[in-house]
DNA sequence: TTGAAAGCGCTAACAA
DNA sequence: TTGTTAGCGCTTTCAA
């Protein structure tokens, strides 16, 4: 049995009340007093009851950060800001995985209810984000990567349009004009970078081919394959939605027997460490991932502050890390391509 | 405010005694209340204080997992195992994530007395380990990858001595004589993977050359940089202790010009998803994560079971995935090795 | 500045 | 099977 309150106020000589005070710092407790009530807290070996503190003062001190991918970089390296900023504030985080599974998900968010948090910060699969706008939840909410479809909560995510834009725009350069686009299927940041992919391939006049898969590498290396054998006319480039398709199309351009760039050009989202490592450096998109995690608990203390702020989408700008995945296309490929018919009215034809 | 037992109790027509039967199964409900208690909850919005049950029932059904890096794949992969165990027996986990900092470390473990958590597994650094022996703990606890100098904690590691050995072996098999190991210094498991390295190098009569470095990618690659640049020999293999080294060691060699395995060949601990995509693959020790996660789990439920069972250290078996990066030594340069002077009784030898 | 006492929401005796 | 009641450890009035 640990020691309570009670028994460290016993040792002292002194009432509950006055542990309590001396404990919290909020009330003056006299010196002589302080002195003995260390002591017997050393003696004691007394270690506060966080639930019973919780319970009598009805606030948990704590956040909820649910989480889609724990094995995704981004995802540690947000979680990482935001328990930095926590603490700073003197709150604690509640790390939540959800292997962007819905069923988890909303076990996940019944338990923040249950441990009766502060405030928590989501990044939801699609099919949870649909729900969020009118369902009624018992803490203040903000979505990180993803969003809800109607924009009725706070949200902190990459300006995926932008870059979109500013890959196709890159690879437009580097005379691309054939790009195939592997997206996630699972969030809304898929299907944001999928639009303005198919934006700015319009703008271009560039000819693309897209396709959503389920957030896993086979998925991404199966699609390619596909891809990659069933058309009589190659992609120039590969283009995927996030680091772990990155790695799929990758994999499936190895299996395929093609060099990257010279056979086919490779860019994606997430500039994981590896990304530099694999062949002559992959052409990645930087998302700032610290700045995501801070500005999410920013956006979430001012909420608490101040629960009437209407709902708040911040867009955070990236940045295109090009490497030699992209290097320009040589000369008679590009001759070549420029030969075969482009279309600008027809984002979704394939080639 | 959020509805208590008691409004629970109120609408439906009972006692909170019996509202609390319902909610934990425990005891007999009649069919008709059950169905009026579930109605009310439902008409409420009742969702269950766990601070309050905790406080009262005196158990928290949580357990805390204290790692050292979540941004190692290593441990997200442990953590996932655990959580599933964990889930499966109706026990919640708090997640920590120390940045291999024994000030956090030492924070966690307070947090974890404050909490009341059932028991807690631990990925220490070696600094920590250290004082865990004689240190009173409120709470059993299992370490793993890392373990305690006298053995005195439950622990669940990689057979690293043996990892080591296979690896040695392997290089040696493929003609490599001259082998240049980097281990981290923050953890048990890059001592033991050391002392393995040194032990096979002279059982195989290899020549070698080791250095402890911080666990960071940046540290890997400066020692490696020197290793290469300032020897008149240059290492014919490269062995790093865990994936963020190796991730170095492959920067490093990059950097200086040097392919791989024709100018050096490259091995290391832990089978990361990027590790087959870099150059013609890595050889690497693949940890059996599950097993060792779930084995964690295990041991800690039984502790509980059994507080007076006497400390066990569980050592599970890796395997040993080959790859490109460890290619058979050219015919020449085997010959070249094997002029120069091998030594087996002298096993730090600097070549 | 200190203490007495109420009570946070819940579970678990005990009684009926 | 159900209700009454005490009390988990703590904070927070209120009074002294």
């Amino acid at each position: 049995m640990s020691s309570s309150i009670k028994d460290v106020a016993r040792v002292a000589g002194v009432s509950v009340a006055t542990v309590s005070r001396a404990l919290s710092g909020v009330a003056a407790v006299s010196p002589k007093l302080m002195v003995r009530i260390d002591a017997a807290i050393r003696e004691t070996g007394y270690r506060p009851n966080l639930s019973a503190r919780r319970l009598r003062s009805r606030h948990s001190g704590t956040i909820g950060l649910i989480l889609a991918d724990l094995r995704n970089p981004f995802f540690t390296a947000v979680s990482r800001a935001v328990e930095d900023v926590a603490y700073q504030h003197g709150l604690r985080v509640i790390l939540c995985n959800t292997d962007e599974n819905p069923d988890k998900e909303a076990i996940y968010l019944k338990l923040m209810e249950e441990e009766r948090v502060t405030g928590v910060i989501f990044a939801p699969t699609r099919q949870t984000a649909q729900t969020l706008d009118q369902r009624d939840i018992g803490f203040p909410l903000v979505l990180i990567d993803r969003v809800s479809p109607h924009g009725q909560q706070d949200a902190v995510v990459l300006d995926n349009s932008a870059a979109s834009a500013m890959l196709m725009e890159h690879l437009h350069a580097q005379g691309y004009r054939r790009i195939a686009g592997i997206f996630g299927n699972a969030s809304s940041s898929g299907i944001e970078r999928h639009d303005g992919f198919v934006a700015a391939a319009l703008r271009l006049g560039l000819q693309i081919q897209t396709a959503f898969v389920p957030p896993q590498i086979e998925a991404a290396q199966t699609e390619v394959r596909h891809l990659l054998l069933e058309r009589s006319e190659r992609p120039q480039a590969l283009v995927a939605s996030n680091g772990l398709l990155l790695m799929g199309v990758v994999r499936a351009a190895r299996a395929a027997g093609l060099a990257i760039p010279e056979d086919v050009a490779v860019a994606g989202f997430d500039n994981e460490s590896w990304t530099e490592l694999v062949g002559p450096g992959l052409t990645v998109i930087e998302q700032p991932l610290e700045a995501i995690g801070r500005t999410a608990m920013s956006i979430l203390l001012e909420r608490l502050d101040n629960p009437a702020l209407p709902p708040r989408k911040v867009l955070l700008g990236g940045r295109c890390v090009v490497r030699g995945s992209t290097a320009a296309l040589a000369p008679h490929a590009q001759a070549d391509a420029q030969v075969s018919h482009v279309v600008d009215s027809m984002p979704h034809q394939t080639f």
